[in-house]
DNA sequence: GGAATCACTGGGCAACTTGTGCAGTGGATG
DNA sequence: CATCCACTGCACAAGTTGCCCAGTGATTCC
């Protein structure tokens, strides 16, 4: 489960230069490529690291407006919203949360004019009761995990001195 | 800047299989393997692919628990805000908004009593007057893009015509 | 009309990588 | 002490990549 230091240094190199094949990382890392590759196959098999599809811009596509919807659901209506709202192309993700609103979920659209056409049909459903919507304006902090999988590995090795266990 | 229905096949192929390589795509997309590559450059060079990084699972990692934080910020204190908040790991994304509060951030911690920690290591710095979070229970929608590649790319064929093949 | 441009095809070639197997080493475990 | 296991280092066949080229049809420009 844990990640020790070459498991560590393996993801961010990985992050850093996604196209590069077994061998070379074997290289980089200063390891045999036997053992790059049993790494790299165990990370997989236990869920470390999901996959390595493509990442793709959604302002790139014609999306540059992002925003964050704050949903209200009427009791029991959780899972006809849920179906509802995977139907929305531009739901980019969906999470149910505690707090304020029961749903919290991240729109694209093509403008903001735009923007009203999606949140008119992501709350044209009759289980939503009220949404609030927070249009974003600079993304300072872009999605990232080098620095949690770094401090991941420095824990680990923390723990135990190197090799994780599992 | 749009892409057609061919690219809109091969990004979704990447998605789905992003381990195959160029002239297995070729084989699946029924066209030429310089195509597949010259597609694949010219994706990534007008940023529509940003890359191939490896998608880490925060919860594989001992980071089971995500949240969303709403900051209000002092006036004027917006960069020093970010720059704290770049340098705290579990701080996954950060995005500026309109509406209520001023920013919202994404959060991982190794369990509900750890979030307590890094809420207050985030929420510990001058700039912030407020912060609300939001705990994150289920995750229906995982972060996805595929609706919306078929879609831009349907989009395109409705104005270009078709370029490419069925 | 005619020329140039462009995306695509289909082929070839050398260099490289991958998947796989296997023997050997050293540290940890019981 | 015997065992297990991660790791190394080597080897081989098969496959892939990067790069080249000539040819074709469609589109655009002069």
């Amino acid at each position: 489960m844990a990640i020790d230091r070459l498991d560590g240094r393996l993801i961010v190199l990985l992050a850093r230069e996604p196209r590069i094949g077994v061998l070379e990382m074997s290289r980089r890392l200063g390891v045999a490529r036997g053992t790059v590759q049993a790494r790299l196959d165990r990370l997989q098999s236990n869920g470390v690291i999901r996959g390595f599809g493509p990442q793709v811009d959604p302002g790139a596509l014609g999306y540059p407006v992002t925003a964050f919807a704050t949903l209200e659901i009427r009791q029991g209506q959780g899972a006809d919203v849920r179906a509802h709202l995977a139907t929305v192309p531009e739901v980019l993700e969906l999470h149910t949360t505690t707090g304020g609103g029961d749903m919290l979920c991240r729109l694209v659209a093509r403008s903001n004019a735009d923007l009203q056409r999606v949140i008119d049909r992501v709350v044209g459903f009759d289980g939503i009761v009220r949404a609030s919507t927070a249009i974003v304006m600079e993304n300072p902090v872009p999605l990232r995990i080098i620095p949690l999988v770094e401090q991941a590995a420095r824990d680990d090795d923390h723990w135990t001195g190197r090799r994780a266990s599992e």
